[in-house]
DNA sequence: AAAGGTTACTAAATCGTTTTAGTAAAACGT
DNA sequence: ACGTTTTACTAAAACGATTTAGTAACCTTT
């Protein structure tokens, strides 16, 4: 195996010293004086010799790793999957690359995921932060290192973020509902601290104020986070059952959950729409594509990805700059499950 | 920002040198006779003292990042995205975390990750290769940087690697459709080299063949990789509607293809399965939910995740192995739209 | 009590960069 | 013609770990 070539052997290979080949390949031979005969010769035999720096000296002497850390609830999930996609492909652009990780919505691994990121030297973090994070978060913020949290934020915790505004749109959601002569609307929603879940629900309570109709603790169903599928199913089907005939809407506040409300629909015959009027919060292939087509409050995902990437890059390479909280609008997407 | 603590650091708070505290950090205490106390002490003040090492001063010693790096098509789509997941969960559970690049399937970018990628030092590859990549490829391999390729392979490169058994998965879809009494079997594939579409491609002929069926050139579509969903759309409507009433059944030999031709059929008031029988390599949510629920021939997502990174922590940890090749089964999982 | 072995450490080199603090030689100003 | 700048470079330190090659001090053995 042919040994690498470092700085040294290009410099022996010119009959120069370490120093000038690391000016020249730096890109400083003008601001440092080298000439211009030298800095050629240096570029054509680090070319030719198929020089490629390494990694860690470099980073051991300048602290920067051109890698962003992106940590996600799961990358497998919808939602997250096309994040990640468009802020890898912007973070490309400008010349990073991408680590993932997933929190799972775990305490033990939320905790660790940051910290090995860290060990590993990001040069920034995008994060859609679990609650447990909290902690280490703070301590990212102070340090300065910079980090933009996405989906959802800690009105607290003076961090850049961008979201959506969840509070609107779930409103505008309920409205949506309502204007179609829905008067019971249930609420499935996650079981969490997390804001942009709260937010959501205080948009439905604002919905149904807004509309006149009364809010009944039994029509929420809150489904614990990170649950298997197949057991929200169950749960779900419980709920619905229970409540048969008593609801004449559902505002499912997430897509997972919109895919497991539907599938425990389908267990037990009840049809969308003619049986239940259907909205979700956040898009997705099944409900864009299935039959019958479901009407969604949808998020500019790909938006958020490139904000949080730009805001991103732009703290890494001049940091200073104030927090920016980037609050992108919702959009509702009317298909075939409202009636 | 109170500065890290190096091993310089401990090393003066326990009044010894550095050595020693590498040796006790490394857990060689007992192997390099540091005595009892000594060893607890300064375990006790690197925990005190919240060390952590240094990323970049290790790797370059010891050339370990534990890392490895992902290349997938796109991160976004179904099956790469549940892949990722479980390799990332799998690599945690090993001590490692992953970076991932997608490759969009797209010359330039293909060439550039994997170098990238081995810039960065990643400890081990795990890749779903494009055949722009061969020649990067050759070179990982030939300087037996630990590599698993995954869901496809090249025939003529000495690597590990874990797929699915496309052929016979292929065949036996074909086999299904026919069984059902469908007896013209249209083929929706990519227009590529890769070696699972290939290998699919020729399952169908040897399913048409075992059935008695004729191969028509022009019951096969093949849509280049790559295009943007609602041109893929387009296309496999103008295909349907020029084979109007000419075929009864459509094998879609990936699940966006599959997605995209169920889109299509939609466009075209074309009803599954009254008018066609679907079936399609590979599940996703919208098959499994979606009205009417679509066979497919699904592979074994976690299954290949499991082992692509057994093989390749395998090969990090104690090289020199012989190459693996794995060939998992895949399963037909029946549901609505074949008749 | 001399030779040899073991124990419990350490100094210094090393990995491949970048950066600081120079230094000869050439060019310039008066 | 002499001092000052500028040009075009270089030697050596530093980043923070690991590893090699020691070395005193103590313990055995004969």
């Amino acid at each position: 195996m042919a040994k690498k070539v470092s700085i040294k052997d290009i410099a022996a290979a010119a009959g120069v010293s370490a120093t000038t080949v690391s000016i020249v390949l730096n890109g400083r031979a003008r601001e440092m004086k080298i000439s211009e005969s030298m800095a050629l010769k240096v570029e054509k035999l680090a070319e030719k010799m198929q020089y490629r720096p390494n990694h860690f000296a470099k980073g051991l002497r300048t602290g920067k790793t051109n890698t962003i850390g992106l940590i996600v609830d799961d990358i497998s999930n919808y939602f997250f999957g096309h994040l990640a996609k468009v802020v890898e492909e912007e973070a490309d652009k400008k010349g990073y690359t991408v680590m993932f990780c997933s929190s799972e919505n775990n305490e033990g691994k939320s905790r660790n995921i940051l910290n090995m990121l860290v060990d590993k030297h990001m040069d920034g973090y995008i994060i859609a932060p679990t609650t447990f994070m909290l902690p280490e978060l703070e301590k990212l913020i102070d340090e300065k290192r910079p980090t933009v949290l996405i989906d959802r934020y800690f009105p607290d915790l003076n961090s850049n973020y961008v979201t959506v505004d969840n509070f609107n749109g779930s409103l505008e959601a309920v409205n949506h509902l309502a204007s179609k002569g829905n008067r019971k609307i249930a609420l499935v929603t996650n079981d969490t601290d997390q804001l942009q879940m709260k937010q959501r629900i205080d948009g439905y309570m604002e919905g149904l104020k807004k509309n006149g109709l009364v809010f009944e603790k039994s029509m929420v169903k809150k489904i614990p986070f990170g649950w298997p599928e197949q057991k929200q199913v169950k749960e779900l089907a419980q709920f619905f059952n229970k409540q048969k005939a008593d609801f004449d809407a559902v505002f499912f506040t997430s897509n997972n959950l919109g895919v497991a409300g539907l599938e425990a629909f389908s267990n037990l015959g009840i049809s969308v729409p003619e049986k239940v009027s259907v909205i979700c919060f956040d898009d997705n292939d099944l409900f864009r594509l299935g039959k019958p087509g479901i009407t969604v409050m949808s998020q500019p995902i790909k938006q958020m990805a490139k904000k949080a990437v730009e805001v991103l890059v732009r703290q890494i390479e001049q940091s200073g700059t104030e927090a920016s909280h980037i609050i992108l609008p919702t959009q509702i997407i009317e298909r075939e499950s409202v009636r």
